[in-house]
RNA sequence: CGGGAUGUGGCCCAGUGGCUAGGGCACCUGGUUUGGGACCAGGGGAUCGGAGGUUCGAAUCCUCUCAUCCCGACCA
């Protein structure tokens, strides 16, 4: 490919609105082009890499028996009511009439579509187990897109869905997806850790998230150094020691403006640990008291999947009222008639204090089982940085991530309702029990720019660049042997079958250099009378020491440092 | 959906009631230059996001609207 007629356009400056550094620099390059609130345009340089991605993914899931399959973008309303998600969906779902006033929907997310597929070809177990994916735009009207490549609303999604005779089989498919997952990750050049995640509504058995580790990421991710063990902060656990004393008598003390567990901490003398924290949650349209301790955080997430709802929020203090608490000094000691969920924390420690339900007064030494009760006792609550591994005790660590891809144990939830079954070997009808599979090409593309440390270029791995090699020719015009000596390497570059991009422009050295600094070839090739002058052409291999390698050697050194890029890369 | 902010050539920005709306980058022409975003000269390109209003006069003030960004809520 030459520079010179390529469609490439690369900017000194970037839009003031791009804040992460794979939107600056995707930007900066020429390889995307904002069209609208997380809707992009891309360019050739970023769709071969793009198709590249793609074409990783592919070869993984047919290594893992996966067919192939396209499925529809826009939808008939009906299909989705089936599963009850047209209802139950919010407006993330672009849903419009066609000519004839049909309701029809974009897809977001293909279950439906497949495992209308499923019913239709599915009869018996023999057919089983048999795994579908497509590699298709999405389109998800989010409520927030951001960060560039990272969030958007349009994006290209790998969507796998497999159908199993048993929850056995799922689980040993299930482990074969999580390896293929990690062997792709692996090959594009990024590096992921797994973490349990959040099934959330979709219910399900488990759940994992691919997540690629960088300050910017959107999702905070608890880890253990020491045993591996790594979770999504939205359901990661600590595990947490009690020291019990005897219980000692409940006295009320008065704590004028105390609202906060810091203030009356304070004002006491005590710990935030030694306190009590009584939180009020509007869960459907019912009022729900959860007691932690006061040093910990509830978590959301772990809430409403004890609750099983979807809609959890702050009460009122008017609610609070009507319930017989006052806010600011809310507690569940004497409180009658509220459902209450008491978190691990709250339930072990002893003598702890606890807000009066009176203005200006908290009650000291407040005991689970004896001062207020509730058969509810869960874990509720957020780990902290540097609590317990629960599995081996060691100090967890905080760090953040972007996701990746995640892989979810479906159950039954779609085949169910949408009456796709097979027949066992007794002859019996059977719900097909499924998994689904997902990775977000562009945000894959994007996050190895991410997590690069560069700030002002890009190297990309050997398997995704758009390019293997640039080759730079400086003052072409001005010379003519090192004119000729460009043009016949990349003569040369194309015959051995090298991905090759010549910058044969007429602009200044240093104007090309920073040009190729943004696209990112793995291999760089200068040729000038300089290099000439020092006996051949100037190679950079990533960010490796440039060296000078003669003419007639420079082919077989870049296929040796190419097969070694690839084999890196290699598991 | 709440809170905040911004819209001025392709990109970054200046201009806050008064002459023909400026500069840098990018682009075109000619010339010089060629190892880290070159230089000189000339040139093209804007109904100042849109609509309405106030005024002798609006990029500038008012109203509405659209778009985009950030924070939060939400997220299959």
């Amino acid at each position: 490919m030459l520079l010179s007629r390529y469609f490439f356009k690369t900017f000194k400056e970037v839009p003031g609105d791009a804040e992460l550094k794979s939107h600056q620099l995707l930007v900066k390059g020429g390889y995307i082009k904002q069209v609208g609130t997380g809707i992009f345009s891309y360019f050739p340089v970023a769709y071969r890499s793009l198709k590249k991605i793609e074409a990783i993914i592919r070869q993984e899931m047919d290594g893992i028996d996966g067919y192939e399959v396209n499925l529809p973008v826009a939808m008939p309303a009906s299909l989705w009511s089936e599963t009850g998600r047209y209802e139950a969906i919010g407006s993330e779902m672009v849903r419009f009439d066609d000519r004839a006033g049909r309701k029809m929907v974009l897809g977001m997310t293909h279950e439906e579509a497949v495992t209308d597929l499923a019913r239709y070809v599915i009869n018996s177990y023999k057919q089983l187990p048999v795994m579908l994916y497509q590699i298709q735009t999405k389109f998800r009207d989010e409520p927030r897109s951001r960060g560039g490549l990272i969030r958007v609303r349009e994006f290209v999604m790998k969507d796998a869905y497999s159908f199993h005779a048993s929850l056995e089989d799922l689980d040993a498919y299930y482990e074969k997806v999580h390896a293929a997952y990690h062997r792709i990750y692996k090959r594009c050049g990024l590096d992921v850790i797994s973490v349990a995640s959040d099934v959330g509504m979709m219910g399900g058995t488990g759940a994992h998230e691919f997540m690629a580790v960088t300050e910017s990421g959107e999702d905070t991710l608890i880890v253990c150094d020491s045993c591996g063990y790594q979770a999504n902060r939205e359901v990661a656990q600590a595990k947490r020691t009690y020291e019990k004393d005897p219980p000692e008598a409940m006295k009320e003390v008065a704590t004028p403006g105390m609202k906060s567990i810091e203030d009356v901490a304070e004002f006491l003398g005590v710990e935030p640990e030694d306190t009590l924290k009584a939180v009020m949650y509007t869960a459907g349209k019912k009022l729900v008291l959860c007691v932690i301790r006061g040093d910990l955080e509830i978590n959301e997430i772990k809430l409403k999947n004890y609750l099983g709802v979807k809609d959890l929020v702050f009460a009122q203090d008017d609610e609070i009222i009507n319930a017989g608490m006052v806010p600011g000094f809310a507690s569940p000691v004497g409180l009658k008639d509220v459902r209450i969920i008491v978190d691990e924390s709250a339930a072990e420690s002893t003598n702890l204090v606890a807000g009066g339900n009176k203005k200006d007064v908290h009650i000291k030494n407040v005991n689970f089982g004896r001062d207020y009760t509730s058969t509810e006792v869960v874990d509720i609550s957020t780990v902290k940085e540097g609590e317990a591994c629960p599995e081996c005790g060691k100090p967890l660590t905080i760090t953040r991530g972007i996701e990746v891809g995640n892989i979810f144990k479906l159950g039954t939830k779609y085949s169910k309702v949408m009456k796709a079954v097979f027949l066992n070997e007794n002859g019996k009808a059977e719900d097909l029990i499924m998994g689904c599979y997902g990775i977000g090409v562009g945000r894959l593309f994007a996050s190895v720019v991410e997590v690069q440390k560069e700030t002002n270029r890009i190297i990309w791995p050997i398997s995704i660049a758009p390019f293997e090699v640039e080759l730079i020719g400086l003052a072409l015009e001005k010379d003519a042997k090192v004119k000729e000596a460009a043009f016949e390497t990349y003569r040369k570059l194309k015959d051995n079958g090298f991905e090759v991009l010549f910058d044969d422009r007429k602009f200044s050295p240093g104007f090309k250099f920073k040009d190729a600094d943004l696209l990112g070839a793995p291999l760089r090739v200068t040729i000038g009378d300089r290099s000439l002058k020092n006996g051949g052409a100037e190679v950079q291999i990533g960010t490796e020491e440039k060296i000078i390698i003669s003419l007639d050697d420079l082919i077989p050194e870049l296929k040796k440092a190419r097969e070694q890029l690839f084999k890196e890369l290699d598991s």
